[in-house]
Parts: structure tokens; C-alpha cells; sequence
DNA sequence: GAGAAACCGTACCATGAGTGCAGTTTTGGA
DNA sequence: TCCAAAACTGCACTCATGGTACGGTTTCTC
């Protein structure tokens, strides 16, 4: 099932990764129906014969994109989510840090964040086999059990001052950065989205934080 | 330039209509560039010079169909402000209301959000000139300086318990919303979304409503 | 140097956007 | 009731694109 993951050596290897990233970048640019073959082919300087060796139908190439998409998105909050957690024990501070460090992220891409896969194939699902939406759900899961494992470690130390569902806390996250990219693409304006996660960890921080002495 | 959205009695009127709302539901389902101008006449029951007719080519579609998603939107807005404003003085309260409402009545679309035409043209803006592209941002500014103004109001009264950029707290309502759909499509889990609009509300209250006694 | 992997070339089909235009029905108003 | 405009139909195109099929060729690897 994750044979996927492994490191192919070949060069064939080098080419699929070629095709499958110009192919997101369109796909994020003008949807995945309006997306060509021939034009990811003329950019990728090979022949239509050359693409469908490596892959079987568009169907094969929206599954293989997802899969590289979600790795390459656990990939950067692994990273971010352990930088917190290496610099600071308590789980609040950690996941406050993480946030921070998620905004500035995001808000230092070159171009603005070129927008997330999940959310433009969700508004383009009558495309996609079962298996594609399956992937996506599966891995939507995966982002919100992960964020609703970091809440529960910090409901441990700092009961929320008011009753609040993790699970739809740790939702918001995912939903603050889905809108956070489609506010920044329709105003044209990179900030909204570190904006929107700031807010994000200033409500985190009003929901556990001890209040001020008084 | 607002002539458009005068009543016109002919038949012709009744047609595009019908036109609209069949290629809104095809687009939100598989995008723009997917969407097939022969389907959608072959549903409306009409000629492909009958489509011509009413709509230069498929930009001038997009363009219409743009326009009346906002004019429902905003009428939808309207409603539930007002209702809110109706039922409290409290600016708060009022809000609080309203957000209540807006969340019940997204749980009870009968099949869900269908989704948000701005999003889904969003990540498809390739596709677009940019007087459909300029129309979305209007629209998107418009919506955000709706929930801003609200909430001027109630910071006046209520001034936060922290300081919080109130241009960043009206944003996050259409990101959460916009956020909610995509979690609520990919997950075919309609819940989800009221329950962010729920879960901002929370916010909102944590942010001005003054602590319980202590 | 043999076999597999990674392609190229070409021909072909179906579908979809869009054009052009002549002809027909429907509708609202004088 | 009749006329003119509105609201279409029918047909005959063009061009681009997704996708299929298949035989041939280069390139890499052992």
C-alpha cells in the first residue's frame, strides 16, 4: 500500500516527479478538468506516449498528486509541530510556538501559498473515482486526529476555561488555513492567510491560557 | 451596471434562470472547466444557439452566475442580521444570535452546502477574466466589511479582553464558513460545518462577553 | 550485449467550445 | 387582431483536447 513512499532510483522516477508537479501547479491554477495533458506534457518536454507510461489515465495522476501532496504536507508538520515541541515541554507553549512558526511559514512562501489540492478537488469531486475521494477523506482525518492529539495532551495540563469540543477545535485549524488560502487567492493579499492562523493561536491561547492574575 | 438585478418579466428571464441554477450546481460539483455547455442545455431542455442567446460565451456565464450567487448571499445575510438585531439591543447578543441562526440554518440544508461559488472559482481563477475575478474580490471585501462593521459595534460596547485585530476577527467568519464547507464535502460529514460557525461564536464570546464572576 | 525501462510517432475517435446564419415560434403590446 | 420584438430551433461548420492503440526506438542496468 506504501510501496509509493519508497525512493525509486530510476530515471522514470524523476520524470513522474516532473509531470506530477507541474501538473499540481495547474491543477491549483485552473482545476483539474481544465487541466491539459498537452500543456503538462510541452512543459515537461515529453510526449503524450511518455505520459501515459507513467500513468494509466488522469485518474492515475490525480491519485499519485494526492498522495505526493499529503506526504509532502505531513512531511512539513512533522517538522513544525517537533520544533515546537523541542522548544518548549509544556504542550500549550509548544503548540502556541508551532502555530507561530506555521504562520511564518506560510506567510514567507515566494508567491503566496499556490493553494491546497484537497480543497480544489473537494469542489471538483463528480471528477475523481472513489479511491481519490477516499484518499482525500483519509487524509483530512489524518490532519484533524493529529491537531486533536496535540489538544488532548494540552486539555491535560490546562483545562479549557470554558467547555469547548476538541474535536471541533482541532477542526478549525485545518478550516481556518482551507479559508486562510482562499481569502489570500481571492484578495490577491499573501497576509490574510499568517493572519488568519495568528488569530487561530490567539483564540488556542484565550481557551487555555490561565488568565491574567487579578 | 446594477441593471441586472431589476425583475424582468419576459420568458427569457425564466430561462436564464434555470440556466444559472443547473450551471451552478455543475459547477460547484466538477469545477468550471469541466462544466459542459451541452449538458447543462441538455438539462435546461434547450438548443446550444438557445444558450447563445442568453450568454456571449462561458465567461458571460460565469459572470452572471457569480452575480446572483452574491445577490442570494447577501440577501441570506441580511435576513439573519436583521433577525438578530430584532431579537437584542445588545450588539453582542445580537451577533451571537445571528451566528446561531446562520449555523442551524447550514445544518439544515437538506443535503448539505452545496458549496461556495467564490471558492470554487477561486481555485479555478485561471479560467476567468478578470471582471469575474474583480467581482469576487468585490464580494469577498464587501462580506468582510458587513461582519467588521458588526463587530465596531460591538466592541464599543463590549471592549475585548485582549487585544485583537477586528479586520482579522471579520475575515475568519467567511474563512471558517468557507472552511467548514470543504471539511463538510470532503468528509460527507454536513455537521461539520454549523459546528465551526458554532465553534467562532464561542470565540466571539470569549472575546468580548465579560468573564463570569470571581 | 541482452533485456527491461523509458520513451517517440502516428493515426484515430469522441466530445466540447464556439461561430454563423437562416428560419420558426412565442409573447406582449398597440 | 396584427405586428414587431423576443426567444428560440436547426444545421453546418472549425478547432482543441482527452483518450486509445500500437509499433518502433533509445537509454539504462546488470
Amino acid at each position: 500500500m506504501s510501496a509509493v513512499l519508497e525512493t525509486r532510483t530510476g530515471k522514470g522516477e524523476a520524470t513522474r516527479e516532473r509531470i506530477l508537479e507541474i501538473a499540481e501547479a495547474s491543477v491549483l491554477a485552473k482545476g483539474f478538468g481544465a487541466t491539459s495533458i498537452d500543456e503538462v506534457i510541452a512543459e515537461a518536454g515529453l510526449t503524450k506516449s511518455g505520459f501515459f507510461y507513467h500513468f494509466k489515465d488522469k485518474n492515475a495522476l490525480a491519485r499519485e498528486m494526492v498522495r505526493r501532496y499529503v506526504a509532502t504536507n505531513d512531511r512539513l508538520f512533522d517538522e513544525i509541530f517537533a520544533r515546537g515541541h523541542q522548544l518548549s515541554d509544556d504542550p500549550l507553549q509548544a503548540f502556541l510556538i508551532s502555530l507561530k512558526l506555521l504562520a511564518e511559514t506560510m506567510g514567507d512562501l515566494p508567491n503566496g501559498h499556490p493553494g491546497c489540492l484537497i480543497a480544489s478537488i473537494c469542489y471538483q469531486e463528480r471528477l475523481f473515482d472513489r479511491e481519490v475521494r477516499e484518499l482525500m477523506a483519509q487524509s483530512v482525518r489524518g490532519w484533524n486526529a493529529r491537531f486533536r492529539n496535540i489538544l488532548d495532551g494540552i486539555a491535560l495540563v490546562h483545562p479549557p476555561r470554558e467547555p469547548v469540543d476538541l474535536d471541533d477545535l482541532a477542526d478549525m485549524l485545518s478550516c481556518v488555513i482551507d479559508g486562510g488560502i482562499i481569502m489570500s487567492k481571492s484578495l490577491n493579499d499573501q497576509s490574510r492567510l499568517e493572519r488568519q492562523i495568528l488569530l487561530y493561536r490567539s483564540c488556542i491561547k484565550l481557551m487555555f491560557a490561565a488568565p491574567p492574575a487579578s
